[in-house]
DNA sequence: CTGAAAGCGCTTACAG
DNA sequence: CTGAAAGCGCTTACAG
């Protein structure tokens, strides 16, 4: 206890210096790999921190700097697949370069808790990650305050969507075009949509892509169906389409809520390819597993994450060479649940 | 710039001081809410903080106080559903304490790599919450340093598994024996085992529910089949038990194993329930949704990760009562990929 | 009720 | 090559 009140957990700067004889600014020297420092004296001093097992503190660190190294996510979801494995790939990427990684979940999109939650993750020092694929991750990202190291994982924008700042994405437009394209061409006469919900009041980049594709071919467009994130807006957006009979085809946001389609059809009586053809989005691990096993199209998240990670890492050390942005092309899983339409 | 380098960024204590003509001392009182401030000098400064859009450093807050208000979560995984979801329940009842959330990502079991991990959270600062479900978190909660605030997030112990380190768990023995008992009363003769892996070199809590189960039935106790995490894993196993047809009930360590099951009984030709059983473990979100959908047991393990932070909270905050350690009651939840075994 | 001092554990110029 | 000083932005006793 000294006169702050304070109880030293383990050994300081200074505990290592008068180990070792020197003065404490050597051992700064030496753990921070200053060259002139003599050999003798070098050694000495990493004895000294060996044996008091030191470890430099970070926290006086990042103070005495002014910046720590450190990442912190801001998601709406640290569950959902697509989320969970950016957040791995931050998580992997930030490891290696023995950045910490904290995490902020953004509750609400309402301007004021997004605010706080943004100030929070501020707080925090180092940079920050905004995973802007909803209307609280876009806000988030708009009002992260300027000058704060920040790259954004973004759906794939129509137009620049973060002014001057970084940004990654993976081509989910691209992807949507794809899968619907091969829905088509199986034969049938259009591809009906249940929509994940959007990052914006416009139309999303998944819901972009399917539509050019049915636009392209000549086909009706149908109004999308909202289902929300997991299989129970899935089941429920299902229950609905299998209504109507004329519905022979189904492309859904993502995996889950394709889950919850193929369930529905399932209770409506509707084979699947048989009478109606089923597609997801993501390659979620479950979905070859299914019965009939999905067809989907896979996107790279962890490498997003990866890619995010290195993009803040530039930024941060200010080496930042000039980044790619599209991190990976999509790819089509044609599995069981995609056929030709009933004769 | 200063002297040191530093540029500033945002106001400090000092700025506001000056705006309110108060010394920073006073500063420091209004914004710790400490009584003795007069009211009219509080509100200056109070006024001045609002002007400057004043935020107090946290690093220098931590450095000061020997402490930060922050946890991080060392977890062998962040994607599986019963990791993910107690990773959720820890960042909610920490943002609703202001308290910041960091992830550890075990990705080894390897003794030193376990120990670089702990070293680096415990250099974050604050407490630490490691999940103990598999041998690389049972390695790390072991290796935490004396004097660390920890809580480690356990299987059901056969004894206290952590010494006087506080910890937290949901019932999976139970858990395991209330489906196994299940399984036996629709009249199935024993009940076959996929296991996730286990936590030590000794039976996991789930296996040893299960198996006391056979026991008291006096039914006989086949060799539980390795799975490991994934539906793949699932599928593999399912296929071996598949060929066996004495195989009437399986009960599978998870609902992703449960999941691969499924599918290798669809393509070995047998069907669910009507020939084989199956039960899984967790009630994860899709498994409602499933073709047979599945039965399965629901874990709460959001409130698991809440329970693990409220613990850790009151050891930091030194105002810790006796905590509860068991968390919640599992709950049978019987769906249609259960049934009588055949006649 | 309020201010001046010492300290948290480190780094960065500045001297020698 | 090495040491003494000043500083990062805050808190905690200590004086008045």
């Amino acid at each position: 206890m000294n006169v702050t009140g304070h109880t030293r957990g383990s050994s300081s700067i200074r505990d290592v210096a008068a180990a070792a004889g020197v003065s404490y600014q050597t051992v700064s020297r030496v753990i921070n790999g200053h060259p002139s420092v003599r050999q003798s004296t070098r050694e000495r001093v990493l004895a000294a921190i060996d044996e008091l097992g030191f470890r430099r503190n970070a926290t006086a660190l990042a103070l005495a700097r002014g910046r720590s190294r450190a990442v912190t996510v801001l998601t709406a979801n640290t569950t959902h697949y697509g989320y969970a494995s950016i957040l791995q790939g931050v998580e992997e990427a930030a490891r290696a370069a023995a950045y910490s990684v904290g995490v902020g979940v953004l509750e609400s999109a309402d301007e004021a808790a997004v605010t706080v939650e943004v100030q929070r993750a501020a707080d925090a020092g180092g940079g920050l990650i905004v995973i802007a694929y909803d209307p609280a991750g876009v806000r988030a990202l708009e009002s992260v305050p300027a000058g704060l190291p920040v790259v954004g994982v973004v759906e794939t924008p129509a137009s620049d969507p973060t002014g001057d700042r970084p940004w990654v994405w993976t081509d989910d437009r691209e992807a949507a075009y794809e899968v619907t394209r091969h829905l088509l061409s199986l034969g049938h006469e259009t591809v009906h949509y249940v929509a994940i919900p959007s990052s914006t009041r416009r139309t999303s980049a998944r819901t972009g892509g399917w539509r050019q594709a049915l636009k392209e071919a000549g086909a009706p467009e149908p109004p999308p169906v909202q289902g929300g994130w997991g299989p129970a807006g899935g089941h429920a957006a299902g229950l609905e389409l299998a209504r109507d009979p004329s519905v022979t085809a189904v492309l859904c946001g993502n995996d889950d809520l394709a889950l919850g389609v193929l369930r529905a059809l399932h209770e409506a009586g509707r084979s699947v390819p048989g009478e109606v053809s089923v597609a997801g989005f993501d390659d979620a691990p479950h979905s070859a597993y299914l019965t009939p096993s999905l067809t989907t199209v896979r996107l790279d998240f962890t490498g997003l994450g990866r890619a995010a990670f290195a993009l803040l890492h530039g930024v941060l050390e200010e080496s930042a060479p000039v980044a790619p942005r599209r991190v990976s092309v999509p790819e089509l899983v044609v599995r069981e649940s995609s056929g030709r339409p009933p004769a």
